[in-house]
DNA sequence: CGCCAAACTTGCCGCCTGTGCAAGTTTTCC
DNA sequence: GGAAAACTTGCACAGGCGGCAAGTTTGGCG
């Protein structure tokens, strides 16, 4: 007798739990021990899988670490695709990162301690960046979907409109972390985004 | 009877031929074999030195097969500086990358192979990104020289000037590779920098 | 239930990378 | 001309990535 909702079996919340443990593991010891001192080894263990099941789930220990990042970015993007159709681009960029940030008071100091953390360390500026990248292509994707095809017949504008929100939330996040008692994130995020996309409204 | 000119000595000249060395060896191998099927071993040999040899020189084979785009970037950012200091910020930059782009009837058709190549892997993406994180540092620097400090107090503005400038150069050149026959790469770049930039005018 | 196929985990192995070290070689400079 | 500094090289070692095959778990079906 199994609960109507389509639930994802065992075996996926399996995998997902072990995903997620290795994740946790790897934020774990990367705050004790620092970054770059902590092995995929060590990493695996705290997890309780083995050396090589970690390289079933990620391709390196950045991107074991960044797992977290990734996750609340495709949040932003379901907002981004939820938005209504016909609003225009930018503003439904700015919408949902209003939606996602907006919301709860502030970013939990714990998140802010960890990216603290990984912004000092440029070992791991390039996976940060990767991440970043993965997302312009994406939210790129869906502006273009939404931008007429004779509105922007090169697709510049519709890359242009992605980069440019995220290095302003990027550039945001960066300024805030120097001085997050001054104001909340959104607060400096919104400005950013206004500065930044008179050329888009 | 030495030239009156400083030279820059035989050992400073060996250094730079043996980089330069390293680099063409990396990106002949790499457009011959694919990026990722080319050890730093097979890269020192070409370029007839150890492979112990190749790590003084670079950290890995990226950074080798970048470092033809880092010097372009390193040109660019010589230009911005020698810009004069009461330029308004975002017209130093534009009007330094349209020296350094419009001048130049186009871009070298071979460096346009070596870059569609590398845009096509994504193992070189994070490179490629790190290369353009640590230009986006220093021209930001250079901007909060230009911006008079009471003008950017938290310091956003001149990381969002100098982000957004090389997110439209970035992503104009992405277009433009699509499409080379269409246009000069600096006819799209200097729209995608029009348009980006209404907010900093 | 019982059983099979598909999916997942694990250990093993090999190749590649990055880096400290020490010995040998070349360049610089007095 | 010779000492000092800079550079190259081989060696060794810890670590990372990924293929493969054997073992284990899960899902589905009669």
């Amino acid at each position: 007798m199994s609960v109507p909702t389509t639930e994802p079996g065992l075996r996926e919340r399996k995998k997902a739990a072990t995903r997620l443990a290795l994740h946790e593991a790897a934020l774990r010891l990367a705050l004790e021990h620092g970054p770059d001192r902590i092995t995929v080894e060590a990493i695996a263990d705290e997890a309780g899988v083995s050396r090589r099941t970690f390289s079933n789930y990620f391709a390196n220990k950045e991107e074991a670490l960044f797992y977290g990042q990734h996750q609340r970015m495709r949040q932003v993007l379901e907002i981004i695709r939820a938005r209504p159709r016909d609003e225009p681009p930018w503003h439904a960029l700015t919408a949902a990162a209003a939606e996602f940030y907006g919301a709860s008071g502030d970013l939990d100091p714990e998140w802010t301690a960890r990216t603290r953390l990984m912004r000092r360390h440029p070992s791991l500026a390039a996976a940060q960046m990767q991440t970043f990248a993965a997302m312009e292509r994406e939210i790129g994707a869906e502006v273009t979907a939404r931008l007429g095809p004779g509105e922007d017949p090169t697709g510049v504008r519709a890359k242009l409109l992605a980069a440019t929100f995220l290095a302003a939330l990027r550039v945001a996040l960066t300024a805030w972390l120097e001085h997050p008692a001054d104001s909340t994130y959104w607060e400096v995020a919104s400005e950013a985004l206004a500065e930044a996309g008179r050329g888009f409204a």
